[in-house]
DNA sequence: GCCGTTTTCGGCCCGACTGTTTTCAGTCG
């Protein structure tokens, strides 16, 4: 059992529980667990085995210990069964409807029966809702709307996605006068590769003028809440957009707040609350014993934390996972920024499935300031995307050596190719042409539904093999299309350190894998990241971006990076 | 259900907004 499968366990225990109208500490308790899990770079089956103490992680106890152990061992959760028949699994899908919350969903259960979506908006059109004590017309009302909204919110949406909104939302709102300030928060600024809404916040001595200019965005399609501070609206595509005004003496602690995540926020107030302080968007306050509060920061982000001695965190660390026990031991890493990286390594030219000549990728990467790049087409399985056979390489490459000598500075061009590892096994090219390149990728396309055994030791195989550089994409996920493919990463990681390999964070916005989770486990076997665009037009140079998000999500510094060095550098880390 | 350099019991972050209510519970982030 993987630590998603326990972690999403635990998740709808919490979710049934919450339902059933546990204590709200206890119900957390099991969130919390479910969160550490699924952060961890070691399989827990693996710590079972080996008799590892459960306990040492946080949020796990004896009983969450013991249960795990269970699961682990039998692949059950009794008491998920127990509620299982106790409450039909059906009616979590009304607790994602906007405004209901497992009390109201609870009643409408306990006195409706209601166990679906289907269900609640029949006894909504049936005015039936609007009966039971607490609820009235209006929230009938916002449920009928709620459950469209709820069957359609399955996908979150791409950052790169929401940073367009985001830049249109900004232009829109500096047309108000009053805004002396405005940021976007959330997990948008934590470069999280997905987003659930989107946050902003603004300074501003009229907050109804920031809010009036607000509702006039043109993709707003609904005012979900407005009040004196604060303001909610949905736009036409769904997604959601909170917007706070506060005074100036407020913004950074509003930030602060307004960033999160959930979770970094519990501890920061948690770490406020031992030292008599109190934390919250308005500021930090100096709490006396006769309860008195007083204003000691706020209007900066960094003096918030200062006050807390804290450092300030980069917001893509904010989720309370490493970054309060780098703060302690004054370790916080270093992040990596976009003018960090040299070279690209993988790109793609219309030989195969680019849509640019490799002229005209070589101008593209030159402009974005790199040193090196590598042409790394397809391979002939991927006959799809008009692969290239041996002979096709090796006329390719033959241009490469051409084009080079035009190059009259220090620009490097890889003759590289973005090899398929076969369904059975090996490599979708001859050694012998393998051994001319600059630079291999070992790539899975095919066969992605293979079991954990055949995928991980296509993988292996493929980072045993003396000319491959690189693995591509190593999880294969595409953000809200496909889950990752059956693999044992920890497996790929130890094979990947034996045969001095590098994996690579594919920086397309759909891939991000690895992801921050495995970014940060590679990083801590010293395991070099690659992170390249895998860009199909010039254009695809752009989203590096994405990747260098993800890879500060994973705490990654310039020196976990291999392409931040120089192509003479990388070539000494793979032992040539 | 977890946790402990005050505690093995009694805490567990904090405030805005809405709707249905006459003083507040529920939901959300």
């Amino acid at each position: 059992m993987t630590n998603e499968q326990i972690a999403n366990r635990f998740d709808t225990l919490a979710d049934l529980l919450e339902f059933d109208g546990a204590n709200s500490f206890r119900v957390r308790a099991y969130r919390n667990a479910a969160r550490t899990i699924r952060d961890m770079g070691d399989p827990l089956a693996t710590m079972v085995d080996q008799n590892e103490d459960l306990t040492k992680l946080d949020g796990i106890g004896d009983d969450l210990a013991k249960k795990i152990v269970a699961m682990v061992n039998t692949g059950k959760l009794q008491q998920l069964d127990d509620m299982l028949e106790k409450i039909p699994a059906s009616v979590l899908a009304i607790l994602r409807v906007p405004g209901l919350g497992p009390k109201k969903a609870a009643v409408l259960y306990k006195e409706l029966k209601v166990t679906s979506l289907d269900q609640l908006e029949r006894a909504c059109v049936a005015h039936r809702v609007k009966e039971l004590k607490g609820f009235g017309a209006k929230t009938e009302e916002t449920i009928l709307k709620g459950i469209k909204i709820a069957a359609a919110a399955d996908d979150r949406t791409y950052w790169a996605k929401a940073d367009l909104v985001v830049q249109d939302l900004l232009k829109h709102l500096k047309g108000c006068k009053s805004i002396e300030r405005l940021e976007p928060a959330g997990s948008y600024r934590r470069g999280k590769e997905t987003i659930g809404d989107i946050d902003l916040l603004s300074v501003s001595t009229d907050a109804q003028e920031v809010m009036d200019r607000f509702a006039e965005f043109p993709l707003v399609e609904e005012t979900i809440a407005r009040g004196d501070t604060k303001m909610s609206v949905r736009l036409d595509t769904g997604l959601q957009v909170d917007l706070r005004v506060v005074p100036a003496e407020s913004f950074g602690a509003a930030m602060q707040y307004f960033t999160g995540s959930k979770e970094h926020n519990v501890r920061v107030r948690s770490i406020a609350k031992q030292k008599g302080l109190k934390v919250n968007e308005w500021g930090v306050f100096r709490v006396a014993d006769n309860g008195e509060e007083t204003y000691v920061v706020g209007q900066e982000e960094a003096e918030v934390y200062a006050a807390l001695d804290l450092p300030w965190f980069p917001p893509e660390l904010r989720e309370d996972r490493e970054e309060f026990r780098w703060a302690e031991s004054g370790k916080l890493p270093d992040l990596i920024v976009e003018s960090d990286l040299q070279g690209d390594l993988h790109m793609h030219t219309h030989a195969s499935d680019g849509s640019n000549s490799l002229e005209e990728m070589v101008a593209a990467a030159r402009e974005r300031g790199l040193k090196y790049i590598a042409i790394t087409d397809h391979s002939q399985r991927v006959s799809m995307a008009n692969g290239l056979d041996g002979d096709r390489l090796l006329e390719q490459w033959k241009m490469i050596d051409e084009f080079r000598k035009t190059i009259d500075d220090d620009f490097q061009v890889l003759k590289g190719i973005e090899c398929d590892i076969l369904e059975q096994g090996g490599m979708d090219l001859p050694d012998e042409v393998l051994a001319q390149a600059d630079w291999v990728i070992g790539s899975v396309h095919y066969g992605q539904n293979q079991s954990k055994r055949q995928i991980t030791d296509r993988i292996v195989g493929a980072l045993e093999n003396p000319h491959v550089c690189m693995i591509a994409h190593p999880t294969g996920r595409l953000i809200n299309v496909r889950p990752p493919y059956e693999v044992d990463l920890e497996e790929v990681f130890q094979a990947a350190i034996a045969n001095k390999k590098f994996l690579e964070l594919n920086a397309a916005s759909k891939r991000l894998d690895l992801n921050d989770v495995y970014c940060a486990a590679a990083k801590q076997r010293g395991i070099p990241i690659v992170i390249n665009t895998d860009a199909h037009r010039t254009e695809g140079l752009l989203q590096v971006r994405y990747g260098i998000l993800q890879a500060r999500r994973g705490g990654l510094t310039k020196s976990d990076v291999a392409n931040t060095r120089s192509w003479a550098d990388m070539q000494k880390m793979l032992g040539r």
